[in-house]
RNA sequence: GCUCACGUGGCGGAAUUGGUAGACGCGCUAGAUUCAGGUUCUAGUGAGUAACAUCGUGGAGGUUCGAGUCCUCUCGUGAGCACCA
């Protein structure tokens, strides 16, 4: 009892006693068009969380810095009248639980209910003021039923290229297509193609799970093989996905990524005649160099590289092909620096002037992208130059750069020169008018390529959706009907992957068996799939009879104008995953007219990464010992650039010394940045890493909380810095949070001998003196635009401004305290609620009954705003020279006469002539002089 | 290598249209209170000086009465992409 600190306030007391009153009265529920508590005259809010995985290792303090922003939003809009939508679940299918569940034998569902359920609580005691009625869990039947549903809405329709849109499927049956044909054309399609197989993991990854070529999920190899896999064609969605980018407001960074991803690029197929063969088409983004091609590529893997290649030749290249193929894509590109690759004896005819042109193979040149074939312009593009150059192949300039500068190695655009027809033409117009002349021979065309690729939809999982599809023992394959949705996953004891391409839902025999003649589809969803439409599911959680009623999607997402979620807030990490992903499907509904809105999220913020706690690492040249060493720990031995020097961290007992920063020149670069005041042959580093259980600087929500409270959590991650910038975590500025809710308390509380709180004395039911009017109103009118721009730590500030006011006032009106807690609400709900509470209960005539989160958002009055006098800045020559207080009406003239009969003024502009006198009214006057 | 973003005290960060640089918090210093303090309160805290002067927003130029803010160049840091023809 007696180690245990005295708190200096009783969060520990009421913050629980809060959340669960804010539970039992539903406070945070929010009604649907149709509900009887429904007030259609609010304008509507919604503001939208990405929902946690809800991993083993707990919530971490990451979370809580969107979900607080989120929640500040969502309080505030809320007391500002607003219909406000602020929902939370859970994206519980995926790899770990799976993971965890083969380690342990616990079934996934097992686990992930627990998890679910220790997430909750977490977010319980930060007083989220979430309606946990619309709660959604991907791996619920209830939810993932409409997951299956809206798969097979994809499975049903086909992209119209003309009106560059999703229709449904059965217009091509009516067209009198095959069924093969009507397959091919699918939303959702069976490819053979080579995907991304990750033999660790037993599953294949989409393009976009694969980084270096290997998984994102553990870092394990990826390889290519060719699988039969589901794909969703969201590549016909590329251009749209693109378009319509530009009417969102995103961060710029974000849709630069998704635009590169997409990587649209405009140029031209040209055809080359192999002699003696078939044509090889290429694309190029320079056909306007068509007259500098003087060798040409394929893809090793190009499927015209066997019949091209001459006798002599094929030995070589097939050694080549098999070099090639045995390397993974990881040392593909990691060996990007020497370029390789072997003749074919072929020669294919440049168009444009009959020239004979080797056709060589080459592993830069990438079957996924384009034709898998280029025409090599070394002149112009520095990957076809290097390897020109190392294989000594003819360089032929056919571009000459602009101003003038001579030709050295490669350029964009400037002058055709050497290029018959268009010679003295600039790029742009070379380039239409060489695509004019090879369409009209039909010998090419304008084209636009795409980065992107078809998105693999299938796993071989076992705890992700099922895909509602069966297999006819003719090899077709159908939909089940919807009536047999949900499709849930057989239960299974043995879910470890096979270690074949064969899914572990292989081995629930009698599951898979469909029919007399048909079998299930054994893969299942990737974990995107559930993410890709939550949102919509929150507009209406519980519907059982769509995944939303036609009415609340039109209203929570907005139909019309702009439309969708007013505001994500969320990681970078899904910049282009998730965040592409929904937006495809959500296309793909608005198109079949079962949503009412193009885009999904109209507004998105990034929060920036919270690192670990700042580590000071001291260190000096030589050998000895440390001088400070009761401040230093750890000290040892490190290899730095090759020499052994003593390196040691630096953690004082929250107190750090650093002296000031020294010439760069004069320390070791690699740690050195500060050096200690008390001796300057130390060097102090000072940086802060990402939090990882690895480095043990990982922080604890629960431990901050326990500790300080929810309300100090809150108000601390959000008072660190902007909330899109990346910042490190600090114990030091949580407990200038917790003095600064111990001060509000202490504003309305004070304590006795026995530590009992009741009302401060000071406290009194009177006017409001002009001071402390100015003070409060400057803090509604502050904190209300702050939060509107998402600026909560100047918010923060503002109040704290305020409570230094109040804190030297000797008497406080409790009007200005009640006023107060309005402010802090959004904030700090729980001691807003229960300061609020006791004011009330000592001035009941003040304070309205119910909670203080039910109250409106208190407006400012402007008139207490201004003062009567005001201060102005006397600069001479722009230098500040004095500060003078006059009325707010001062004529120009009068504050001119004034300024130049001020005595430093007067000084400074002694012996010299006034030139000019520049008053800038309420602000400065600034006098030219020399 | 390419693209984007950012450089302000000992630290995290504030600064409407160009108009008092450093709000607020941390840390530090001194004093008071307390049996005690990881308590509270008061004052101070960019450098520099006895005090002024002066110098200060990565660096160098420029525009302006006036620049953290606008322009040019340059250096540094962080993030993303990386044979995409």
């Amino acid at each position: 009892m007696s180690s245990e600190r005295r708190k200096p306030f009783p969060f520990d007391v009421f913050e629980p006693v809060w959340q669960a009153e804010w539970d039992a009265k539903k406070a945070f529920h929010t009604a649907n068009p149709g509900d009887a508590d429904f007030d259609a005259t609010k304008p509507k809010f919604y503001v939208l969380d990405m929902f946690p995985y809800p991993s083993g290792s707990g919530l971490h303090v990451g979370h809580p810095e969107g979900y607080t922003a989120t929640d500040i939003i969502g309080r505030y809009k809320r007391m500002n009248g607003h219909n406000v939508l602020h929902p939370m679940g859970w994206d519980a299918f995926g790899l770990p639980a799976e993971q965890y569940a083969i380690k342990t034998g616990q079934h996934p569902r097992t686990t992930t209910e627990h998890n679910v359920e220790s997430f909750r609580g977490q977010l319980k005691r930060l007083g989220f003021a979430y309606d946990w009625d619309r709660e959604v869990n991907t791996t619920d039947p209830g939810y993932f039923k409409w997951t299956q549903w809206i798969f097979l809405k994809l499975y049903d329709c086909y992209f119209d290229e003309l009106s560059q849109k999703a229709r449904p499927i059965s217009d091509l049956a009516a067209q009198g297509l095959s069924r093969d044909d009507i397959d091919a054309r699918r939303l959702a399609f069976v490819s053979e193609a080579p995907v991304n197989w990750c033999p660790q993991l037993g599953t294949v990854l989409a393009n976009e799970e694969v980084v270096d070529g290997k998984s994102e999920v553990g870092g394990f190899p990826v390889e290519r093989r060719p699988m039969r896999q589901w794909m969703l064609r969201i590549t016909s969605y590329a251009q749209r996905l693109i378009d319509e980018l530009a009417g969102l407001d995103w961060p710029d960074g974000i849709k630069m990524l998704q635009r590169n991803w997409i990587g649209r690029s405009e140029g031209a197929l040209v055809d080359f005649q192999i002699e003696g063969g078939e044509k090889v088409t290429v694309f190029t983004t320079r056909p306007d160099t068509l007259f500098g091609a003087t060798y040409m590529v394929l893809s090793p893997e190009h499927p015209f590289v066997e019949s091209i290649t001459t006798a002599p030749k094929r030995d070589a290249v097939l050694a080549y092909q098999k070099t090639v193929s045995s390397k993974s894509d990881m040392e593909r590109t990691e060996l990007a620096k020497e370029k390789t690759g072997i003749f074919t004896g072929a020669y294919a005819i440049n168009p444009v002037n009959d020239e004979r042109i080797p056709i060589w193979i080459a592993d830069y040149v990438l079957m996924g992208y384009g034709t898998g074939a280029i025409m090599a312009v070394p002149a112009h593009d520095e990957r076809d130059y290097e390897f020109a150059k190392l294989f000594s192949l003819p360089i032929t300039q056919v571009v000459q750069p602009p101003d003038g500068k001579e030709w050295q190695g490669f350029c964009d655009d400037g002058i055709a020169v050497n290029s018959g027809f268009l010679d003295g033409l600039p790029t742009a117009e070379a380039k239409a008018k060489i695509i004019d002349w090879l369409a009209e021979r039909r010998c090419g065309e304008q084209k636009i390529n795409f980065k992107l690729r078809d998105w693999l939809f299938s796993r071989q999982r076992y705890w992700g959706e099922p895909f509602p599809i069966v297999w006819e023992a003719d090899g077709h394959h159908h939909a089940i009907p919807e009536s047999e949705l949900p499709l849930v996953p057989p239960d299974l004891v043995d879910f470890q992957p096979t270690g074949t391409p064969e899914p572990p839902l292989s081995k629930a025999t009698d599951w898979v068996q469909y029919s007399a003649t048909a079998r299930r589809e054994l893969n299942t969803m990737p974990q995107w799939a559930g993410s890709c439409w939550y949102y919509l599911r929150y507009c209406d959680a519980r519907n059982p009879e769509r995944f939303v009623s036609r009415e609340a999607e039109k209203y929570w997402m907005g139909g019309g104008k702009p439309g969708g979620v007013d505001l994500y807030v969320g990681g970078t990490e899904h910049a282009v995953l998730h965040l592409l992903y929904a937006r495809f499907w959500h296309k793909v509904l608005y198109d079949l007219g079962e949503v009412s809105t193009p885009e999904p999220f109209q507004r998105l913020v990034n929060q920036g990464l919270i690192l670990g706690e700042m580590e000071y690492t001291a260190f000096r040249e030589g050998t000895g010992v440390l001088v400070s060493a009761k401040d230093v720990k750890d000290v040892r031995e490190e290899s730095v650039d090759g020499k052994v020097k003593l390196v040691a961290t630096y953690k004082l007992s929250g107190q750090m010394v650093i002296g000031e920063r020294v010439n760069e020149d004069d320390v070791e670069k690699v740690n050195a940045v500060f050096v200690l005041k008390s001796n300057p042959e130390i060097a102090v580093d000072a940086r802060s890493f990402k939090m990882s259980k690895s480095r043990g600087n990982v922080v604890n929500p629960d431990t901050v909380i326990q500790q300080y409270g929810a309300d100090c959590l809150r108000l601390y991650e959000m008072f660190m810095g902007p909330l899109e910038q990346v910042k490190p975590w600090s114990m030091n500025g949580v407990e200038g949070q917790s003095r600064f809710l111990a001060r509000v308390w202490r504003l309305v509380m004070e304590s006795d001998q026995e530590g009992n709180w009741s009302p401060s004395p000071q406290l009194k039911d009177v006017p409001t003196d002009k001071k402390l009017a100015k003070a409060i109103n400057e803090t509604i009118k502050k904190a209300g635009e702050d939060i509107e721009k998402l600026s909560f730590n100047t918010a923060i500030s503002a109040m704290m401004v305020l409570t230094n006011t109040l804190t030297q006032a000797e008497v406080r009106p409790a009007s200005v305290l009640i006023t107060f807690m309005r402010i802090l609400c959004p904030f700090a709900p729980h001691i807003a609620e229960e300061l609020y509470s006791r004011l009330r209960l000592a001035f009941p005539a003040l304070a309205t009954s119910g909670f203080v989160a039910d109250c409106a958002w208190p407006t400012y009055d402007a008139s207490a705003l201004v003062d009567d006098e005001v201060e102005i800045v006397l600069q001479v020559n722009g230098k500040l020279r004095d500060r003078i207080t006059v009325p707010i009406a001062i004529t120009k003239e009068d504050l001119e006469a004034l300024a130049l009969a001020n005595d430093r003024v007067k000084e400074f502009i002694a012996g010299v002539t006034v030139r000019k006198v520049i008053v800038v009214p309420g602000k400065i006057v600034n006098v030219v002089a020399n």
